[in-house]
DNA sequence: CCCTGATATTGATAATCATCAATATGCGGG
DNA sequence: CCCGCATATTGATGATTATCAATATCAGGG
């Protein structure tokens, strides 16, 4: 249903740019914009922070509904974006779902910046 | 006429959280958004890209708006948008104005991920 | 002093997005 | 087997946003 490498596959294009096009291709870009577009939103930024905050290292819905003042399916929404863009995974324990940090995935976004 | 502190002020609240809000609070998560959001369009990773590479560390407009395929007046507004996330600086010589890298400014946006 | 060219601004429009209410799914307990 | 609870999905709505056309600003040249 998706078919959105968005973090992983960095490495999608040669070390040598092609003469002539040493700046970010258009395809490029778009897949870059991905991972950005999930950070660009200021509720998606705390749900990082909490769930990284979170000792166990990861945290449920039911978790991050209240400190968020936001209902229970916009959150639902916004994790979905941030799994979908490869920063939280997501497990389902019984009734319970919790999300945990992808290991390295805010590392590699930030690597997206050194490599424009 | 804008009060967008974005990157350079970031050192805008104490170095330790206080009690009982270890998670990025909601102005803190707003302010950080504003730059991820300057980052979340294709076209504007494209215009960081194509100044970054030039040799001589600018461009204007005239040389931005073919290899991105946009008017002039959109890619004036990605620009602004740039420039008033702290990303890019604008000097104006003549007819032309000249954009460029902020010093350091990528590498700061990326620790922004870092201290989520 | 007007004219050309480069850039910025304004106004309008279509697309995207964040949010909520309602509903669906699916597990565990009685 | 039915019920309640946690989460996901759907549909609708209001708010942002990206883009363009038209216009404004403004420097330099004739």
């Amino acid at each position: 249903m998706n078919s959105l490498p968005t973090l992983e596959p960095a490495a999608d294009e040669a070390c040598c740019a092609p003469a002539g096009a040493p700046a970010l291709g258009a395809e490029e870009a778009k897949q870059k914009a991905l991972v950005f577009k999930a950070l660009a939103d200021p509720n998606r930024l705390r749900l990082l922070s909490i769930v990284k905050a979170e000792a166990t290292g990861e945290s449920c819905v039911c978790d991050l509904t209240e400190p968020l003042d936001l209902g229970q399916p916009t959150v639902s929404h916004h994790l979905k974006i941030l799994v979908d863009a490869g920063l939280l995974h997501r497990e389902k324990r019984g009734t319970w779902a919790y999300y945990s940090l992808v290991p390295g995935a805010l590392e590699q976004a930030a690597g997206l910046l050194a490599t424009l």
